[in-house]
DNA sequence: CTCTTGACTTCTACACCGTAGAACTTACAC
DNA sequence: GTGTAAGTTCTACGGTGTAGAAGTCAAGAG
């Protein structure tokens, strides 16, 4: 059409549009294979348009970091923070299968989007509900989001799969001494669910969370509470 | 000299001497900026000798990671397992604070080399010895190093410092209804100690184990524990 | 209407990259 | 000597990000 070809001229594609084509682009091929060049070839234009859009590479990457984190719907807080926490585990878990491609990218740029600060309101307010002080609120708020963040990342790496056959032979010929539990947990490794691991991380972590509200630092560290529990 | 133009000639440069070199380049540029001609020319060598040594620039990267986990000395595990989770956490995350550039090159490429099966084997034998079944110890073992490595991994990409002024604006400027916590809490982030930061992780983290292995999966997930323990 | 302006696109060009393939050099076995 | 094999270097190719100039076109001013 006269009129599209027109448009199109005049204030070019939109910069959704490019930005939607490199972020499935990216999905696709991976970082290593991702360019520029070819973002331009999939819609049509010239390299150096998309480049006019985003100032270079890197904030294009960063722009597609982004684009993933809002496409991900933070759940909202409620009274119960031991589900609080599970769930933006979840959201994080969800975002990472979606796209494992592109998941890496939030370590990069220390994305900061707005569904950053709602994910992390969420953790904090649970962590205050919990009955932690500010202090391990703060510290503790941003170790989980290390956590959830690097257990995504992990699984988006295909790190967390039971292991296979290849694995299991590597790990048999270690020696039986010195690789004692390692060898005697392989059975376990291979039936491994990545779904009942992270919840029972979440468990461990919000147990020890209780400990912590409940009994002080000084006593969860040492082997006191669990006296004080028998 | 003769001789060592001779030698150079024969059997050209140690692979042990380009991988130094590439590894020290590495950690002084950064994965964007680092190349194999850059090597090349720190080492006074074509760039082909460094590609025929590894095969490809892949091969080299993974390499370099596997030289970084190399470097770092895991403890050997002793009878105290709360302890022994805590310095397989401090090795990684000194490895981190040693050579952050290099850091991520583990999650891309699941680095298991020799170091890698020595810490696993120690948080395995750690987690049994608190008292976790097998399918525990498993699944919570690699929850356990998906929090260390994305715990250094967050430190390695100065995603854990104290907020700064930058920030601090960044988050006044939110709204102070939905983002409560967030805002109350930014003292404490001023105040951020990494360290401590750990450090409670860690004792909220083996409290947790503590729980489960005393009083099983089901209970530790909901409230009841605290009622036990009071 | 013309002229200007300013945003957007495109063209051209450059330096750099990883690496395939051939050619060269050297050490050593016979 | 004559292989032979390993290691090195040269050359070349297609691909990359992007600087800078040039082109295109809608919209507003006179």
């Amino acid at each position: 059409m006269a009129a599209e070809s027109k448009s199109r001229a005049r204030r070019g594609v939109e910069k959704s549009e490019i930005l939607d084509a490199a972020f499935h682009l990216f999905a696709a091929l991976g970082e290593a294979a991702f360019s520029i060049r070819k973002v331009a070839a999939v819609i049509g234009v010239d390299p150096m348009t998309v480049l006019h859009h985003f100032g270079s590479k890197d904030e294009l990457l960063r722009a597609i970091a982004d684009h993933g984190l809002r496409s991900v719907e933070m759940p909202a807080a409620t009274q119960d923070w031991r589900g609080d926490l599970k769930a933006v585990g979840k959201a994080y878990r969800t975002l990472a299968h979606h796209h494992p491609r592109v998941f890496p990218l939030h370590f990069r740029y220390n994305a900061t989007g707005p569904a950053d600060h709602i994910s992390s309101e969420i953790v904090y307010r649970a962590l205050r509900n919990a009955g932690l002080s500010d202090e391990s609120a703060a510290g503790l708020g941003l170790a989980f989001y290390s956590f959830v963040l690097g257990f995504a990342l992990a699984e988006a790496e295909g790190l967390l799969r039971p292991i296979g056959p290849a694995q299991e032979t590597e790990l048999n010929a270690l020696d039986p001494e010195t690789y004692r539990a390692t060898r005697e947990l392989i059975p376990a490794l291979q039936t491994l669910d990545p779904n009942a691991a992270f919840d029972d991380s979440m468990d461990v972590f919000t147990a020890g969370v209780a400990a912590l509200a409940k009994f002080g630092p000084s006593t969860v560290s040492s082997a006191d509470c669990e006296a004080k529990c028998a």
